[in-house]
DNA sequence: GTAACTTTTTTAGTGTTACTTACAAAGATC
DNA sequence: GATCTTTGTAAGTAACACTAAAAAAGTTAC
């Protein structure tokens, strides 16, 4: 189920090389700019197998030469650099209300980003494909970049997908999305290879790249936003489930949520509380009770109502202090479950400096360890870039691919 | 946290022949006995290759030469299998009451149990390493195998373990157990590389090998008995957490659980309520209340109490049901956050049939899907079976060192 | 200003490995 | 008994990395 390679590697000397070229594009890659000898003392590899592997991967233009370097009290080095430029990564974000775009380079510098409102289009899986091939093909040429440099895309959505198959389950607010093939049907418009993979995973991985989760192995990404749901990254690795729905804790069974009083149906008891709608719901009525004089009690931005008790504002103080309560068990079960080294808080509710601050003084009640818990610090970026770490990943096995 | 490689690995050619060889011997383990041609046929590698690999490997003793075969048409094939009987494998169980032991050949095939019971003896780690050196000694001699010839020891210990350092944090029914290097005392009392890990994750392994988990790459072992804990296998191996705490179930927040009334303070709310203790305690409270004149009133022994269960007595059905609630609880929140493809149920309490149907029977009432469950096939043999298996993914590294 | 030293890179030769092709061994089939 | 089939080995070639040495191109010392 989850895609496991069940054949076995048979050794034969090629597959030296591309061992070695792999570690050498790797190290490149980390340094930057270095010379041949650099390479020779990091990597362990034999002056001349250094200078092999470096001319293949000249010839294959995925190294520049950048001239000589200064000297360092002898011949003076042949500086290289990884050609960054020879290609580019696209990633995209799908939601119900708009379609966002980020172009990069093969180092994962951005070139340039773009965003399309649905507001009145068809959102039906097959004009939603043409649009982001439409828009792919748009910034790519805007960049003075070919077709066929575009090495790898990657789609975010928000649903549960099947990312072995390509497969989006089901995306309620978007006409007809129900097992939509999206990979294939995207691999078909833009041509070059597909992820397609929950948006809260690929959040996950953007922390951990350039945001909150840095050099964290296992950690869980719980955002709150409009929906719940959690990116679970274990040893490294993304984990997914054997039905690609880990993470959907938007059920979770815990103390004070009520099973009887589903508000919205569609969503999970826990979902119904946290989630933004079910803040300005609470809010709505707490004012309700307190009357309408009340300032702020016609606004429904949760953003403020999280603002309002972050100043200390009662009311609002009580509404946010009831979801921290959640959140801290929340946090408490996925601990004991899977102890991660940390949890990243993101999404419009999650992020916001008033919850955290609460959730952090519930959770100094708790008797036993809890982990570490911050701030997702990327914010809306954090999908795109995430699924720009997850093309990163991939383009070493596109780039030198197996004889 | 978790034991990562960094080393960049270099390819010399030396390792194509570790790479291929590795291949073969796994072929070959899983063959029994077959012919150079068959590895030919199911390897993909060329016959020269196959028959240089085969002789080293022969040299090293770890491929035995049968001689000829039947002929399939043509030239008898020469017929070879793994060695199993150059090495063994040891598994160590340590619980607070004994500590047994399971001797396998390289096929972990059982050679020899044995059980030593700990009333009357010291417990200290250093004693119990002694006991632990001293009666391994004697059922490897018994087998007529030489000390040398102990590839791996596996040993499972009821407590929370750092199995990169081979710590065992605590374990409170044995004298001085408190951050314990058991694997280095172990490794000089025994010389052979040495791997400890807790219990419930070697029964996992052990369900996963030839019990209820048989193929399955994501699943989660929970075990009832004396304690509540978890051990969780993801993508094909098993999860340890950022602090070596994953599966610590036991303070897990649910509804319907106290958190006001900790019983046994020691214990996590929910492991005071399903635990074998828990359930005796119900069970005395609940004949009292209905006098002491009902059968079996007297009698404290869990298994007991479930087949009255399962027979339909009514204040046993009582008490279990209560108990099948939170475990389909904890079941359903384990299922949201992991999405394992089944859940295995072990343990005294856990693998009774009685608990199990009151567990199935409450899952059926959950809107949306829940994994497979199963009972435990491998009872108390689980955990040293588990630990063969993981003896068994060790010793191909043992067997074919690198250069 | 030249000789000696350093650092970097390349050349030449050797050893390991796996592959293809050809061949030998040994029984089955006709 | 001649031919086919299957199995295993031998010989030669190609890919690869390594060591040793040399070449390239500077810096430092006197």
């Amino acid at each position: 189920m989850t895609g496991k390679k069940t054949t076995s590697p048979i050794g034969r000397p090629p597959l030296l090389r591309r061992t070695n070229a792999l570690t050498l594009l790797k190290l490149l890659r980390e340094a930057g700019t270095c010379s041949r000898a650099d390479l020779v003392r990091t990597s362990g590899m034999s002056a001349p197998t250094v200078t092999n592997v470096i001319a293949d991967l000249l010839s294959a233009e995925l190294v520049q030469p950048l001239g000589e370097g200064a000297s360092n009290g002898g011949r003076p080095p042949d500086l290289i650099r990884f050609k960054a430029e020879r290609g580019c990564l696209v990633s995209v974000r799908i939601t119900a209300q708009f379609v966002s775009f980020l172009l990069t380079d093969l180092c994962g510098k951005e070139l340039d980003t773009s965003e399309v409102w649905l507001a009145g289009r068809k959102t039906t899986p097959e004009a939603m494909c043409a649009l982001i091939a439409e828009e792919t093909r748009r910034i790519v040429r805007a960049q003075g970049l070919k077709r066929d440099q575009v090495l790898a895309l990657v789609a975010g959505v928000p649903a549960i997908t099947n990312v072995d198959e390509g497969v989006v389950l089901a995306i309620s607010t978007l006409e007809n999305w129900h097992d939509v093939p999206l990979r294939s049907m995207l691999k078909r418009s833009v041509g070059c290879q597909v992820t397609v993979e929950n948006d809260t995973n690929l959040a996950a991985l953007g922390e951990r790249m350039e945001g909150a989760a840095q050099g964290e192995t296992s950690f869980v990404e719980i955002d709150i936003g409009a929906n719940v749901s959690a990116g679970i990254v274990l040893d490294g690795r993304l984990y997914h489930g054997a039905q690609w729905s880990a993470g959907e804790i938007g059920y979770l069974r815990l103390p004070h949520i009520s099973r009887r009083d589903p508000v919205v149906h569609e969503f999970g008891a826990l979902e119904a509380v946290l989630s933004s709608t079910g803040i300005q719901q609470s809010w709505r009525e707490t004012t309700a009770q307190l009357g309408t004089t009340m300032r702020g009690a016609g606004r429904v931005d949760v953003t403020a109502i999280l603002d309002m008790a972050q100043r200390g504002e009662a009311a609002a103080k009580q509404v946010v202090k009831q979801r921290a309560a959640i959140v801290a068990d929340v946090i408490v079960n996925l601990s004991l479950i899977l102890n991660p080294g940390l949890v990243v808080l993101g999404g419009e509710v999650g992020r916001h400096p008033a919850l955290i601050g609460f959730v952090r003084k519930e959770l100094e009640r708790s008797e036993f360890a809890v982990p570490r818990i911050a701030a997702a610090s990327l914010g809306e970026a954090a999908v795109l870039r995430g699924a720009i770490a997850m093309a990163l990943e991939t383009i070493p096995s596109i780039l030198l691919p197996l004889p």
